[in-house]
DNA sequence: GCCGCCATTTGATTTTGATCAAGTGAAAGC
DNA sequence: GCTTTCACTTGATCAAAATCAAATGGCGGC
């Protein structure tokens, strides 16, 4: 293993940075102390509440971000208002479409958040000399199309039991990757958000929900804490095997 | 403007190459051509019959692939068999995911194809020396990302006839990118491979085409032969308006 | 030309999830 | 403390698409 530029010269990279929960796994990652530096200048934290857009559809895109907590969803919505949630984002995930001056999707924090803008120009300037920020761009955009694609099988192919219990297998897995124990969480989304992000009804994701819980499948308290007693249970109704 | 590279020394690019329709368009476009000429002695080209599979769901990558001519469907596969198609792909596109060593779908000829063939290491190995390549890729990448996110809002939120449409606008944009009539094409896919890319069965795919038939929207010869007199319409009738 | 095969269409019925409509329950405001 | 509000649940009915089943129609082989 080699060891990270940036912590060979530690006490060169900005504070902000240094206590930067995604500097490691987000794209900062890959820039030198001086590139962050330079970045930095121009970049700004914001603690966004759940709800808050960071882009629209069909906007001028002016700041890619960096998710430093909380999650934000991605969506698509129809001339006469149905909406479909298109992504999850997760903290340390980058945000923005690299390359195209519109946004074709509206970025919302499902959560209370908090994320660290950096101006489009000054990014794309430094894509275009630093190759490994590229790469790592590109690396978040093939894990952002197998993702996109595993949930176009969830929507096209599965029933509304094996959708809401995908999500909930999905949530489980995302929702803190530090920890260990990934059978107790709080769900980042309200069930017309979940009914959106599964092409279902607030009504018919209710009703899985009640189904899975008789069924022993989960437990829920507060509408919004869910344990899971049996992950691979929870899998195979989710229609993974 | 800048000319490109490969025009300058027109003759040291490999004469397969020199011929080959998605030099421009696919990623070998940005390659020099040293980098050509070192490429195409590990590629060789293959015609495939429609219905031959390039690779299959969980299997090692060996091979990238540049489609020449033809459609590609990129599918999906439950335990349990159904089936769900993640992407169509027409010349000249990439074919391949780089940096993973499984493939997580199975790629397979719609129609009678032809693809050019390069050995993954060999292909890893130049994207590691070429940042315009990778970027090339990248861009293919974020491509593909689009158009998965476009189709979950179709598989989402619409109705049968409204995703049946969305299908024929879909096609009729990209079967053919040279042709500027877009009105009169032949669908690369049967009624099932449809189906499976819309998330329906094989008769509600049918009873949509009647349907849409009967309302002079399209017309159809042969099964596979389509007529749209107003494109427009045929959007409306898709929900994008 | 006739047969058999396969893709596609058409028809009848069932199922799933949507829609419409009340109810519940917890938290915020008066 | 009571009401209002909002998110969620539950129930009854409806509609869209799936399923089951049969018919059609083009095409290659004999």
């Amino acid at each position: 293993m080699e060891i990270r530029r940036q912590d060979i010269h530690n006490s060169d990279i900005p504070l902000v940075c240094r206590a930067c929960e995604a500097r490691h796994g987000g794209v900062c990652g890959v820039l030198t102390a001086e590139q962050l530096t330079e970045l930095n200048k121009h970049s700004s934290r914001h603690r966004l509440d759940s709800g808050a857009e960071v882009i629209g559809q069909g906007e001028t895109v002016v700041n890619y971000s960096n998710i430093m907590r909380g999650v934000v969803k991605l969506t698509k919505v129809m001339a006469d208002g149905r909406q479909q949630i298109v992504g999850l984002q997760f903290a340390p995930d980058f945000l923005g479409r690299p390359f195209l001056a519109e946004s074709a999707i509206s970025a919302e924090a499902a959560t209370e958040s908090e994320i660290c803008n950096f101006p489009r120009n000054v990014l794309d300037r430094l894509v275009k000399r630093t190759p490994e920020l590229e790469h790592r761009l590109h690396q978040q955009a093939l894990k952002e199309l197998d993702e996109a694609r595993d949930w176009m099988l969830t929507l096209g192919r599965k029933s509304a039991q094996e959708k809401v219990a995908s999500f909930l297998y999905l949530i489980a897995t995302h929702i803190d990757p530090e920890s260990l124990d990934m059978s107790s969480f709080d769900l980042p989304l309200s069930r017309a958000d979940i009914a959106d992000f599964l092409g279902l009804t607030i009504e018919t994701v209710s009703r899985q929900f009640t189904k899975l819980r008789k069924e022993n499948v989960i437990r829920i308290e507060n509408n919004r804490h869910v344990t899971v007693p049996d992950m691979d249970r929870l899998m195979r109704h989710a229609g993974n095997d």
